[in-house]
DNA sequence: AATGAATGAGTATTCATTCAT
DNA sequence: TATGAATGAATACTCATTCAT
């Protein structure tokens, strides 16, 4: 099968490589393992990208741009405080797996950020997006909180057995929401 | 060099491991880094282990005790709600190099318990834990909002260029504990 | 458990390597896995045989010894050279267990045989032994014959997706007995 | 050493394989000693083959056929069943080195296959084969008891110390060709 | 520009064997 | 006498990377 000119191939490659992460985590993530989930051949990764730190740096980056993106866009459009405390329970208790995945991804990067100083810019600039975001409403340090948070809140959540139950997560929130 | 009676060799391995993946993350703990570590032979690793995953999952429930023993004794001993207030400020803003590791692996066992589910077991009484030993100053959802904000705070910390000062770590702890 | 004084350990070890041979062949044949079939302590295979090859050498020379003589006890008792027509068809198309697992042992030897000289001597006595319980019947060339028959049929036997009929076994052994 | 482009290496490295087979048996037959008979790098096994299983059945399979063919072309050519009575002695005699191994190989393979169900297919289609040459001069059941007639003699003649003489060899096959 | 066959360094793991107890 | 903890050499296998095509 020739596929000569595939302009978004780059593009595919890193979506590719960030499921394969959701999957098996970045331990198993191998150049054969996203080769395959993306249908590409093997020198195709190494045609596109210096290697394999280089390729999961990438895509880390890319997921954190959309993520960072799609949190702005979720605490923007929210009209007062009590909509945002409804906006941020949401994005704790999102169920889909779409969002399971992302978050999987999100933990995997900031494993990843501990030993890879590279990875600190990223994980830097997506911190400092979603505290700007909440700043519209709260003030700066609330909003350090507010995310902090959610970040404990989330983790827990996906491992934790039983979930804490939404009611219970809307008042943590709301709590912390207030100065 | 012989050393044929070695009566706490497993133990010696589980905290050489623990150190490989503080120092170099899960993704490059592998035998031989761990054997060398702990200055045992390769051999010795898969006599006392099925394989690496079963190394892994022991050091790792080994930190979870020791830490959740820590940690209770930390709070135990603090006599009243300002006292715990200022024990878990003290827990985030922990600059030592060794509590640094102690977070790092955390992470790194967070990570892993995502595609894991053996580990599960390990974070799960984990958290427990530690939200039992919050629960002799505060109610059960106070504890649950105080772990989670810790968990998130340590994250932004290890991850951040510029930690936020302990001052404002301890207002952020303040309003957690306050019902 | 102790269990110091065991007259017949070794034997039990000899026999416990049969199984594992006929089970998973002699290429996947370890100490380990005598030992956790004979149930006896790792250490004890290598003290009481000295190494691999001995343990494996004394176990077919065993089983050698028990079938020569199993095979002459059924061959004596025939009264004529119908009879014999009938035991051999037997001994061909034996169905338990423990038969199918008797040839695989012996076709193991032979394998392992074509490689090791010192198995050589245990295969040409078993050989001998056999030809020799057919010769009270019929000559010594065509008890040669019988002999070589049986093999064949019996190899064939075990490898065939539909197993010959009795009856055409039968007939064949028929032909080969008559001079 | 570079040899980029070598468009029959997996057939030289089954070859190999085979080679190795016969030498050592199947229990030392590993990847290193097959790397070094064809002269390829360790890790050309496992980029061509899955595993040891994989290039084993491959190699087994290849040999099979390979035999299947010599077989029916040595029984072809035969005029009429005197013939036939010859080239089978022949075959049965045959001394050079290259068959005697070629033998060697038929066993490893059936001691191989009472394990490994998937060589079962590979044994099957090889005994059909031998069987539809002689099934030209004789009737199919005589053609059974040939077949295994030639398989058993072949056996003891490789384990015996002292080889049955060729005069007597014919004997038995005059013998079990006349139905 | 793009590929995939090829490589070798490295991985986890197995296991016969040794030997202090 | 008997054991089982310990070892290291060898095993199967993975995989990032190279490079001729």
């Amino acid at each position: 099968v020739t596929r000569r000119h595939d302009p978004e191939r780059r593009e595919r490659i890193l979506d590719a490589a960030l499921r394969v992460v959701a999957e098996r985590g970045v331990p198993r993530t191998t150049h054969r393992a996203v080769a395959a989930a993306a249908d590409v051949p093997l020198g195709s990764l190494t045609y596109h990208f210096t290697g394999l730190d280089d390729l999961l740096r990438q895509a880390f980056a890319r997921h954190a741009a959309r993520l960072a993106t799609a949190y702005a866009a979720r605490v923007d459009g929210v009209g007062d405080r009590a909509g945002l405390v409804d906006a941020v329970t949401d994005l704790v208790c999102a169920d889909a797996d779409a969002d399971q995945d992302d978050w999987a991804i999100a933990y995997a990067l900031y494993a990843a950020a501990l030993q890879d100083p590279a990875l600190r810019t990223v994980t830097q600039e997506w911190m400092d997006a979603s505290r700007a975001a909440l700043t519209r409403y709260v003030d700066p340090l609330t909003a350090h909180g507010v995310d902090a948070l959610v970040e404990g809140l989330v983790m827990h959540r996906m491992l934790a057995t039983r979930p804490l139950p939404r009611a219970d997560v809307r008042l943590l929130v709301e709590r912390a929401v207030r100065p």
